[in-house]
DNA sequence: CTAAGTGCAAAATGTTTGCATACTT
DNA sequence: AAGTATGCAAACATTTTGCACTTAG
């Protein structure tokens, strides 16, 4: 079944240390890139997203849209078996990402499931919003 | 605080009209442009992407990630105050939008924000999975 | 050796900007 | 008349593709 043969690359190991080593942060293409290159382990752009795009197939990194003027950010997952059990939350402003396990969503799958017919793919689903620091700051900031 | 001063153009009702016409369906920026073509309305899209913008500000339309290959979609919002706003599912097969109206949901957000310190963004958050016509198809064409 | 991966430059998208012209009020 | 809005073309940003070259197994 798994008919992909795939090379271990120099680049390709680069990719994911440096995701690997910010877990916490939003990270798009462009970021990857521009920290490679910072590191003096300069890696093609081109390949940059090529390999990002293994990886999320792979199910070691997950995709999704990013802030307002970015594109589409990743992230690397501690546990992707797990992760069909928790839910991602990802703060608008920060971009912090909180892996929410919680016994009370998984009764919304439940729910989509059974009244609305639809298979949440948790995988691919985050939920945007602010975390209490950045809801608090707004607050405090006025604005 | 309401410096803005604005024209009503013919332009920005056709947009405005497109958007309503079409509140159930993904609508970016070029289907709006293309429909308005086919209609014999004609609007540059450096109009279409303007008029959007104003909308989104003014809150009578949302914009959100559409799906995989597309840009931003946009929709038109019935009552921008109430925050029984509804969910959006997005088939990761079919691609289909599935606007779900949904009490339970909004119990969700109420969780988020009580249990997690969460506050959800109902605009900007999307939830994928597969309908249940994919779902099947899938099934039976085993893969 | 051979299939897979790399990286450049170029193309394809999606969106924004500059600017002269046209329209609203 | 004065300030907005329009629409074209060009600029941008992000991501993808073509292709010759390199590398892992």
């Amino acid at each position: 079944m798994d008919s992909k043969s795939t090379y271990t690359t120099k680049q390709g190991k680069l990719i994911l240390s440096c995701l690997k080593k910010h877990k916490k942060e939003h990270f798009t293409a462009e970021k990857v890139h521009v920290y490679l290159k910072e590191q003096g382990t300069s890696v093609g752009q081109t390949t940059v997203y090529r390999n990002l795009d293994k990886l999320v197939k792979e199910g070691v990194v997950i995709k999704y849209a990013g802030g307002e003027g970015q594109g589409a950010c990743y992230q690397y997952i501690e546990h992707p078996e797990s992760c069909a059990t928790h839910y991602h939350l990802i703060c608008a402003d920060c971009g912090r990402m909180i892996h929410l396990h919680c016994e009370y969503l998984d009764e919304v799958t439940a729910h989509l499931l059974e009244y609305h017919q639809f298979s949440m793919d948790k995988f691919k689903t985050v939920i945007y919003g602010l975390c209490r620091r950045c809801e608090d700051r707004m607050r405090n900031a006025n604005k």
